[in-house]
DNA sequence: ACTGAATTTCAGAAAACTTGAAATGATAAA
DNA sequence: TTTATCATTTCAAGTTTTCTGAAATTCAGT
């Protein structure tokens, strides 16, 4: 009713205005009576639709407010509804948000700028935590455990390697890598100690040094203090001083994960953010810089 | 459809937001189905509709402000149609506005609280003038000439008297008052020079003094400097000093009327006012402070 | 697996809305 | 003033949308 006598009256008649709604005239009159018959009062002056009762003035400024808000109301469900706005929280590990993550989210925000991310970087077991406080919407974690409360999806493989000093006569070694480790002096560090290889434990438990943050880790390695083992991922952090031979035969690598919950439906936002990443990601493995290509 | 699934999303069940909102649960359950297409996704977990999809929350949340706005817009639509809310704007000539009028609007104000008046006190001649302008909606002026583009309403009549000082022996004279006029020391003024008596005529040939603006006319009077013909309405801001006596035989009196622009219809809450001042004082005669008692 | 309540589906009924033709009313030219 | 023209309203009938009640299905809790 609003939308027509809005028209009606921007029109200044109303067969135009017809015209214009996609309908017959006495269509358009007839709502127009039943309007005025919802006030008890008329809203034209004439019955050539023209001039504006006081009344009319007043129902059309105020209608014209009200359809204004009820259509962005509309475009704001709709928006939301095709995940052309929303917001997404994310946790990310640290070595994944430094590295792959900033060309992920460019080109995300490039095709949804409407939808909010909100990214916090934190170790896999935290991320875990957040998600089952619904603190979060997404995590991407490595290895995750499956769980019944957790849907998880396999994103790129990180192989693990040593890494080295340039001037480590490793650096050129090009195969028997694993049997090189018993000979170096191995750093031991958090991240490497779950791969379950018998010559990696044996080096670990002669390893006179542990350290547990990355950075650090990589500052002794470049002190020449000795080589460590790390997925690739964390290395890309570090400047052309250091130097990553991936391990092979058996290759190592660990699981890089994107994990939500299962009880509740994401919004479209979400499950839209996790399709892309799924979609770039999803089966990855070798060299991260060759994972994924800005399109 | 917005507002059945805020109903069951607040009811938690579809059987008890559709025993509210007076329908069947099939046709809750397909207006429901509708907004989720619309959407393109759905808005509760389970079929049991009590947990809400992120998107579910989100629309419930958009969705109940929009109804709290768009019920607050029909309310303001209906309320100013029945004359419950708006604004008048009214212009007044100075006596009746510092007299009659405070009354009057105690009274209409008490009854139509949400009705804004918007007052101002001018001659009749302005009045007209602001009238033509659509800068106000109703004047009440005096003696209004007839015209084509003035609807006008005859308020009370207003009548002629001498006034004097308390100590003034016409003070206590009964009958003869025009000829009385003849050796008073009589101060002209532009209102009584509308009328038509011989008697008066030519005591204002002979006035020596002539006053324009009413308060130094009154002080004129009071300061023994001599009497005054003017009507009863304007001496009623005087003080006990200042006495009044009608002229009669023939009476004198000038109209108060009513004047509203013939072209466009008033609002709701102008004509609601219209009317309210018609009712109280149409074909009053005589002392104004009997022309209306407050209900 | 069973039970009972809630929800959905379906076809027909009811309500709301729309249309085209004819009547009415308003404006402008003769 | 009359007439011609155009806009608007009225009306009955047609169309679409919405609603209902019964039956089928689904779900949560035994």
């Amino acid at each position: 009713m609003l939308r027509v006598f809005v028209e009606v009256a921007r029109a200044g008649n109303l067969v135009s205005a017809a015209d214009s709604l996609g309908r017959a005239p006495s269509a358009v009159s007839m709502t127009l009576k039943q309007l005025e018959a919802h006030l008890g009062q008329p809203l034209f002056e004439s019955e050539r639709k023209s001039h504006l009762t006081a009344l009319g003035a007043y129902v059309f400024e105020m209608a014209n407010r009200e359809l204004a808000h009820f259509d962005r109301t509309i475009a704001a469900l709709t928006d939301f509804a095709g995940a052309r706005s929303g917001e997404v929280r994310i946790a990310v590990v640290p070595s994944f948000a430094a590295t792959i993550l900033p060309n992920l989210v460019l080109e995300f925000t490039a095709a949804s700028p409407n939808v909010r991310l909100d990214i916090h970087d934190m170790d896999s077991a935290s991320i875990r935590r957040e998600l089952d406080r619904e603190r979060i919407d997404l995590g991407i974690v490595s290895d995750a455990r499956q769980s019944s409360d957790v849907r998880l999806t396999q994103l790129a493989s990180d192989r693990f390697g040593i890494v080295m000093r340039s001037d480590n006569p490793l650096a050129k070694r090009k195969k028997a890598l694993w049997q090189a480790l018993a000979d170096a002096d191995l750093i031991a560090n958090p991240l490497c100690e779950r791969i379950d290889e018998p010559r990696l434990r044996a080096a670990l438990e002669s390893a006179r040094l542990r350290v547990h943050n990355t950075t650090t880790l990589l500052a002794m390695v470049r002190a020449g203090l000795g080589v460590t083992v790390l997925p690739e991922l964390v290395c890309q952090q570090a400047d052309a001083q250091i130097v990553f031979r991936a391990l092979d035969n058996p290759a190592a690598a660990r699981r890089i994960n994107l994990i939500s919950r299962v009880r509740d439906t994401p919004s479209p936002a979400t499950a839209s953010f996790a399709a892309f990443v799924t979609e770039r990601l999803a089966g990855r493995e070798g060299a991260p810089s060759e994972w994924f290509q800005l399109t």
